[in-house]
RNA sequence: GCUGCAGUAGCUCAGUGGUAGAGCACUCCCUUGGUAAGGGAGAGGUCGAGAGUUCAAUCCUCUCUUGCAGCACCA
C-alpha cells in the first residue's frame, strides 16, 4: 500500500497509509483527541472523520472546541435529524435539501398538508429521541446509476433531481442515520448523539420554491436555530426579542411617525414626528449635494406612455408602472399616462434641452424624485419596501474616461454621509454582468474596471455579486442592515449605456462632432423611507439629537411654574432647537416616564427652585441622573447639539 | 405573485352560534406632586369588506382586502 504525508498546524508531518481516515489519524496522536475529535480539515475543507485520506495534506483535528466547524455539524445533523423526524412521524413526505444558514438551518419538504405550530412541537420531540438513540452515522460513496435507482425505487423524486444535478466530477455521497438514508455533501458527526439536544429549536414553517423557482412547487420550508449549548440558544432568543422591539414597524407607531392603512397600501402617511425627520434628512442632503457638485431639479410625476416606450420602461417594467388612463375630451382613445417609477428618463429631458458641450461634463442632476412602483403585494414591508417613495436620486452625465473618477468620489460622498448618519460599516456589493446585457463585451470590460477600481481606490473591499448587474451596465450596491440581520441595499450606482442611446441624449465634443454620454443612476440613501426605517432601527428609535423630532420637552413639577416653563420654551425655540412644554397636570414621574419612551433626547424639569434660580434641571435620555444648569448654557449647549453634522 | 398564519376600542390582547370584554391611552373631577405609571368617574367597537349556511353569524363556509413570516421579485 502506498503511503502519504500528513502535515500538521506545528508544522510536524507524519506518515501514513493512503486512505487512512481521519478519526484513525486523530487516536494515532491521543486516545483522547480520538475521543475529542469531530471532524477535521484536510487542506482547509472540512472533513469527514470517516472519509479516507488519499494523498499528502495538511490536516487539522477539530474538537467541540472549534466553533466554526462543531456549529456547522450541529446544525447540518439536525438538518438530516429533522427530515428523519419528519419522515418517521409522516412517511408519505418527501424529503428535498436542507442547507445550513445563519445561527441554524432549513429544510424543505413535499407535503400536501400544512405544518402546523403543535406539528413543530412533535417533530421536536421526535428529534430529541433520534438524538438520544446516538444513531451510529454511515457514509458512503456510490455511483450515479445506484443512487437515481435507489431514490427512484424510495419514491423520492426530488432527490432523484438532486443526483442527477450533481456535476460529474464530485462524489455522490450517501449518508445513513441508523436506517434513516439521505443525500448529503457531508460532513457530519459520528452520531446522532453528539448532537446537543437541548440548543436548539424550530422556528418556523414558510413557503419556498423548489431550487428557488417560482415556476416550480411550492414546498414547505421549517426553519431552525441550533448552538452549541442551551446558553447559547437562550442568548440567540433573547437577542430575537430584543430586535424586535427595534422594529421600525413598532417604533413608528410608538414614537407617532407614520401609519400606513389599508387604501393605500405600501404608501406612508407621515406624521408630524415622522415628517420633522424626513425634512430634516432631505434638507442635509440637498446642502450636501450643492456642496459636492450637483445641480437639482424636478420633473414630472404623471408622464405619458410614450416617454416610457422610448426608454424602454414599458416594455422591461410595465408589470411594476402605476398605469393611468385619462379619457380626454374629443380624443379618439384614451390617453395613457403612467406614474413615474424612476426619474432617469426626465432628467434625460432636461438634459436634451439646448446642446451640452464637453465642457459641461460631468453634469450631477439631482433630484429628491417622487417615485411609484407597483411593487410585488408579497414584497411590501413597512416603510422600507413600499410602493411610493422619494430616492435622492441623481444621474451622472460624463464621458466613458470619467466614470471611474466620478465612481470613486461619489463613494467618498456616500461614505462621508453614512458616517454623519452613525453608519461607520456598510457592504458593498459589485453585481457584473447578466447573461442577457446591452453593449459590447469592450464597454462591458471597461465599465466593470472602473467600478472595481474606484472601489478600492476609495479605500473599500466589495462583495462579487456574478451576473446579477442590471442589463445596460454593472452596478454597486451599498447595504445596510436592519434589527434582525435583512440585509437593505440603500444606495447605489449603475453605469448605463443603453438610456443615453434610447433617449438620443448627446454632447459636442472637442472635436466639433456629437458624442453619446455615459449616464450614472446613482442614490445616497436609496429612498427617504427605506432609510428612515433602517435609521429607526439601527438606533433603536434613540435618533441622534439634531434628528429627532422632539428634542426637547420642558415640563414643569408644579404649575406655578408654567410661566418660565414657556420662557424656557420660547428661548430653545428661537436658538433652533425643537422644543415642547409639557405643563400637564401630572406628575414629574408621570412625564420623565412618557417622555423618555418616547425616545425624548432630552427633559429639562422645572421645579420652583429652578425658577427662583434661572436654571433647569437636565435629564438625558438613556441616563437616570440629572444635573442642574443655568438656562443660557442650556440654551447654548442644545443650539449647537442642534446642529446638523455638516454644520458645526 | 406563491405558501402558511392573522385582522375584535387609538395601542396590546381576551372571548362566545343568541349582536362584546380587560389593561394602557383618551375626556372630566380630585390631587401641585422633585426625575420611569397618584386616585376616581366617563366616553369609546357595523368584531377588515362582501356573499352564503342558519330561526339567529364577530364566531361556520366562500370570495375579496390588508398585515405578518418566508419564497419569488427588487432599474
Amino acid at each position: 500500500m502506498s503511503q502519504i504525508s500528513l502535515t500538521f498546524p506545528d508544522g510536524n508531518k507524519r506518515v501514513y497509509d493512503a486512505g487512512v481516515t481521519a478519526a484513525e489519524v486523530a487516536a494515532s496522536i491521543a486516545p483522547s483527541l480520538a475521543k475529542a475529535a469531530i471532524s477535521a480539515q484536510v487542506n482547509g475543507a472540512h472533513w469527514d472523520l470517516a472519509w479516507p485520506i488519499t494523498e499528502d495534506a495538511r490536516i487539522s483535528i477539530n474538537t467541540m472546541k472549534d466553533d466554526g466547524p462543531a456549529l456547522e455539524l450541529i446544525r447540518h445533523d439536525l438538518a438530516h435529524i429533522m427530515a428523519r423526524a419528519v419522515q418517521e412521524i409522516w412517511p408519505d413526505v418527501k424529503v428535498t435539501i436542507g442547507p445550513v444558514r445563519d445561527y441554524g438551518w432549513f429544510y424543505d419538504f413535499d407535503r400536501a398538508e400544512p405544518f402546523t405550530p403543535e406539528d413543530l412541537g412533535q417533530i421536536e420531540a421526535k428529534m430529541k429521541q433520534i438524538i438520544n438513540a446516538r444513531d451510529p452515522v454511515k457514509t458512503e460513496v456510490w455511483s450515479r446509476a445506484d443512487a437515481i435507482a435507489y431514490y427512484e425505487k424510495a419514491g423520492e423524486p426530488y432527490k432523484v433531481e438532486l443526483v442527477n444535478r450533481i456535476p460529474a466530477d464530485q462524489d455522490i455521497r450517501m449518508y445513513w442515520h441508523g436506517a434513516w438514508q439521505d443525500l448529503c455533501r457531508g460532513p457530519h458527526f459520528q452520531h446522532t448523539g453528539q448532537v446537543p439536544a437541548d440548543a436548539f429549536k424550530l422556528m418556523n414553517v414558510a413557503g419556498a420554491y423548489w431550487l428557488g423557482d417560482s415556476s416550480r412547487p411550492m414546498l414547505q420550508r421549517i426553519y431552525g436555530v441550533a448552538f452549541k449549548n442551551r446558553d447559547d440558544l437562550k442568548a440567540h432568543l433573547t437577542m430575537l426579542e430584543e430586535a424586535a422591539k427595534r422594529d421600525h414597524r413598532k417604533l413608528g407607531r410608538e414614537m407617532d411617525l407614520f401609519h400606513m392603512q389599508e387604501e393605500a397600501p405600501g404608501q406612508v402617511f407621515w406624521h408630524p414626528n415622522g415628517w420633522t425627520i424626513y425634512t430634516t434628512l432631505q434638507d442635509y442632503m440637498r446642502r450636501r449635494q450643492m456642496a459636492g457638485g450637483y445641480v437639482e431639479v424636478n420633473t414630472p410625476q404623471v408622464v405619458n406612455r410614450k416617454l416610457w416606450e422610448a426608454s424602454g420602461h414599458w416594455e422591461k417594467y410595465q408589470e411594476n408602472m402605476f398605469i393611468v388612463e385619462v379619457d380626454e375630451e374629443g380624443a379618439r382613445e384614451k390617453v395613457i399616462n403612467a406614474l413615474k417609477p424612476m426619474n432617469c428618463p426626465c432628467h434625460v429631458q432636461i438634459f436634451n434641452v439646448g446642446l451640452k458641450s464637453y465642457r459641461d461634463l460631468p453634469l450631477r442632476m439631482a433630484e429628491f424624485g417622487s417615485c411609484a412602483r407597483y411593487e410585488p403585494s408579497g414584497a411590501l414591508h413597512g416603510i422600507m419596501r413600499v410602493r411610493g417613495f422619494t430616492q435622492d436620486d441623481a444621474h451622472i452625465f460624463c464621458r466613458e474616461d470619467q466614470i471611474e473618477a466620478e465612481t470613486k468620489r461619489f463613494i467618498e460622498f456616500l461614505s462621508s454621509v453614512y458616517r454623519d448618519l452613525g453608519f461607520e460599516a456598510f457592504k458593498i456589493k459589485f453585481s457584473d454582468r447578466p447573461e442577457k446585457r446591452a453593449g459590447t463585451d469592450e464597454t462591458w470590460d471597461k465599465a466593470e474596471a472602473a467600478l472595481a477600481n474606484a472601489t478600492t481606490a476609495a479605500g473599500y473591499e466589495f462583495q462579487l455579486n456574478p451576473g446579477e448587474g442590471a442589463f445596460y451596465g454593472p452596478k454597486l450596491e451599498f447595504v445596510l442592515t436592519d434589527a434582525i440581520g435583512r440585509d437593505w441595499q440603500c444606495g447605489t450606482l449603475q453605469v448605463d449605456f443603453v438610456l443615453p442611446e434610447r433617449l438620443d441624449a448627446s454632447y459636442i465634443g472637442e472635436d466639433g462632432a456629437k458624442h453619446r454620454p455615459v449616464m450614472l443612476h446613482r442614490a445616497t440613501l436609496g429612498s427617504f423611507e427605506r432609510f428612515i426605517g433602517i435609521l429607526i432601527e439601527s438606533h433603536a428609535g434613540k435618533l441622534p439629537f439634531w434628528l429627532a423630532p422632539r428634542q426637547v420637552v420642558v415640563a414643569s413639577i408644579v404649575s406655578d411654574a408654567d410661566s418660565y416653563v414657556a420662557e424656557v420654551v420660547a428661548a430653545l425655540r428661537a436658538a433652533g432647537v425643537r422644543a415642547e412644554a409639557d405643563v400637564r397636570n401630572e406628575k414629574i414621574n408621570y412625564k420623565v416616564r412618557e417622555h423618555s419612551v418616547g425616545k425624548v433626547p432630552v427633559i429639562l424639569a422645572i421645579g420652583m427652585k429652578e425658577v427662583e434660580e434661572r436654571t433647569v434641571s437636565v435629564r438625558r435620555l438613556g441616563e437616570t441622573r440629572t444635573e442642574t444648569v443655568a438656562l443660557e448654557a442650556v440654551v447654548a449647549e442644545m443650539a449647537t447639539a442642534a446642529l446638523p453634522p455638516d454644520r458645526r
